[in-house]
DNA sequence: CTGTCGTTC
DNA sequence: GAACGACAG
């Protein structure tokens, strides 16, 4: 009985250790100016008011150390996904590529699998990526649970997609943390199998028309969200989900956060002071980017 | 030319 | 596990 008690409190410390020291984990408990959430990775609002009642399945809430997203149960796609990422979010973890369905979703509704996917002319696409996540194996594993995909033309997600994937990362190396939410708009997208609109896969999937990203850029700092101020860089891109995405690089899909919102009925940014939002949704940035990321 | 990133089969 | 495409350096 003893030893059962002792293996049992050994397994317990074994299974939460990695847990505790999560830095992103952790970074959610101290995020004293996150108003209607503790989670770091939705610090500045939930766009949707997503819940986690399983009624709400259109717009089912799931928090995550490494992401949270508003899940949608119709279209076996999430509506958006939001996360924080710094420099200590990035480290030396191997891509893990174990696709697989999310367990977490409520037993009783599909799980999407990763073979929905397979031969369909669209890629698994990740919201919040791999590469942003390789601090810790179970962190860059939370990545490829299938709740955290959509189906995305290749050229969008491997080209455009991934350069900005590929910019946000830089700047992080240059000093900055950021806040990002992405999604989709629409149905019906073009994919590498034919030259036609797809709405949805075999499975039954959704394909978006649209998927649009928003970018906070803040200096590496505090957790503080008073620090953003009428001058914070915001960075917001929507482009069509079909192959010829890539003929523009992501700068040339720079729109206004206002222009998203009033596409998709989400508002963002809703934890800033309204003030604030007001100048920095409606900019479009217009930042210089040297290199072709 | 090698390494990285995101993929397919 | 092998191979692919698009880069960056």
């Amino acid at each position: 009985m003893k030893n059962r008690i002792l293996s049992f409190s050994i397994a317990l410390a074994i299974t939460l250790l990695p847990f505790l020291s999560n830095p992103v984990f952790c970074q959610s408990h101290h995020s004293a100016k996150a108003t209607s959430t503790t989670n770091v990775n939705m610090a500045l609002g939930n766009p949707s008011n997503a819940t986690t009642s399983t009624v709400n399945a259109n717009n089912y809430l799931m928090q995550k150390p490494q992401y949270c997203l508003s899940y949608n149960n119709k279209n076996h796609i999430p509506n958006w996904v939001s996360w924080h990422v710094q420099t200590s979010d990035i480290g030396p973890v191997d891509r893990k590529n174990d696709f697989r369905p999310d367990d977490l979703l409520p037993a009783n509704w599909y799980h999407v699998s990763s073979t929905d996917y397979i031969r369909s002319g669209f890629d698994r696409g990740h919201q919040c990526p791999s590469a942003d996540r390789t601090s810790y194996e179970e962190n860059n594993s939370a990545t490829f649970l299938m709740t955290n995909m959509i189906p995305q033309a290749p050229n969008n997600n491997r080209i455009t997609w991934m350069h900005l994937e590929s910019y946000c990362r830089s700047l992080v190396f240059q000093g900055n943390e950021l806040y990002i939410i992405c999604g989709v708009y629409g149905q019906g997208g073009i994919g590498s199998a034919k030259p036609d609109i797809v709405r949805t896969l075999q499975s039954g999937v959704t394909v978006p028309a649209q998927t649009w990203k928003i970018i906070v850029v803040l200096p590496s700092g505090e957790n503080d969200l008073s620090r953003i101020t009428t001058q914070t860089r915001v960075i917001a891109v929507l482009m069509p989900n079909t192959q010829d995405c890539s003929k523009h690089p992501w700068q040339n899909y720079r729109v206004s956060v206002d222009s998203i919102e009033h596409l998709s009925g989400f508002n963002f940014l809703s934890n800033i002071p309204e003030n604030i939002q007001k100048v920095i949704e409606s900019k479009v940035d217009n930042t210089p980017v040297n290199k072709q990321i």
